[in-house]
DNA sequence: GCCCAGGGGGCTC
DNA sequence: GAGCCCCATGGG
C-alpha cells in the first residue's frame, strides 16, 4: 500500500472514530456570517461558552451587525467582550475586522467573503488580530470554501497519534490534511469540530481521560 | 488563591 | 528568525 493511501485511511479511521461518538457537530453556532466572524475572532484562547457570553452581550447591545459595529464606540464593545479575555485588544481586533470590511468593500461582508480564497486569505492574514488560524476559520465557516483549519488541540492530539512531531508548524499540519484529504467544504467543517470536541473533552494539557478517548487504541500516549 | 488555558502581536538579540 | 513576554478573565 502506498505511504498517501495509508495516511489517508489513518485519517479517515481517526474521523470514523470520532464522528460515531459525537455525530455531527453542526458547526459553526452562529446565525450570521458576520456572527461567525466575530467568533472566530473572540474564541482566540478562550472558550466558547465565553464567546458566546460575549456574543449574546453584543446582541443585546445591537451591536451585531457591520454598521452598528462600525460606529460603535471602542468602549462600548469592550464593555460586552469582557468575558472573552484580552478583551481590550479583542475590541480593536473586531474593529480593525470591521472597518476592513466597511472601508474596502462598500459595507457589504457578502462581497469580501465571495473573494477568491488565496485573495481573501492573504486579505485577512493582512488585518491585525488576525493570525492563520482565525483567518482559516473565517474561511471555511463564514465564507465556505475549503481550507483545514488547525489548532493546539490538532497538535496535541495528533502527536500522540504518534503522526505528528509536536514541534510541527501551523502549515505543515495544514498540509497535511490538505493532501491527503479532498478539499470538501462540509468534510473539513465536521473534521475540525471533531478534534476540537475530542480535545475539549479527553485530551486536555492537564488530565487526559485516555480510557473514555474515541481515539483509544490508536494513541501512542496512554 | 493560584495556575493555567492559548492565538496573535510585538519586542529583543 | 527564534524565543519570550504581553494581553487579563474564568475554571479547575
Amino acid at each position: 500500500m502506498g505511504k498517501n493511501r495509508a495516511a489517508k485511511q489513518k485519517l479517515d479511521q481517526i474521523y470514523d472514530r470520532m464522528f460515531e461518538h459525537f455525530g455531527n457537530r453542526g458547526w459553526w453556532p452562529g446565525d450570521s456570517n458576520l456572527e461567525i466572524c466575530v467568533g472566530a475572532i473572540l474564541t482566540q484562547s478562550v472558550s466558547w461558552k465565553n464567546v458566546a457570553k460575549a456574543i449574546g452581550n453584543l446582541r443585546k447591545a445591537g451591536l451585531l451587525e457591520l454598521d452598528k459595529l462600525y460606529q460603535a464606540d471602542l468602549e462600548d464593545i469592550e464593555n460586552c467582550i469582557i468575558p472573552t479575555l484580552y478583551y481590550r485588544q479583542k475590541a480593536k481586533k473586531l474593529k480593525a475586522f470591521v472597518n476592513h470590511v466597511t472601508e474596502e468593500n462598500a459595507e457589504n461582508l457578502t462581497a469580501f467573503l465571495g473573494k477568491n480564497l488565496p485573495e481573501l486569505r492573504e486579505e485577512l492574514l493582512s488585518l491585525y488580530g488576525i493570525g492563520p488560524e482565525t483567518a482559516d476559520s473565517i474561511i471555511l465557516y463564514a465564507a465556505e470554501k475549503p481550507v483545514f483549519v488547525v489548532d493546539a488541540y490538532t497538535r496535541r492530539i495528533f502527536s500522540r497519534l504518534g503522526l505528528f512531531n509536536d514541534d510541527i508548524t501551523y502549515e505543515e499540519m495544514q498540509n497535511y490534511f490538505m493532501q491527503h484529504l479532498p478539499p470538501d467544504v462540509q468534510f473539513y467543517n465536521e473534521y475540525h469540530a471533531l478534534i476540537v470536541g475530542t480535545g475539549n473533552r479527553f485530551c486536555n494539557n492537564k488530565k487526559p481521560k485516555c480510557a473514555e478517548c474515541p481515539l483509544s487504541g490508536l494513541c501512542s500516549q496512554e
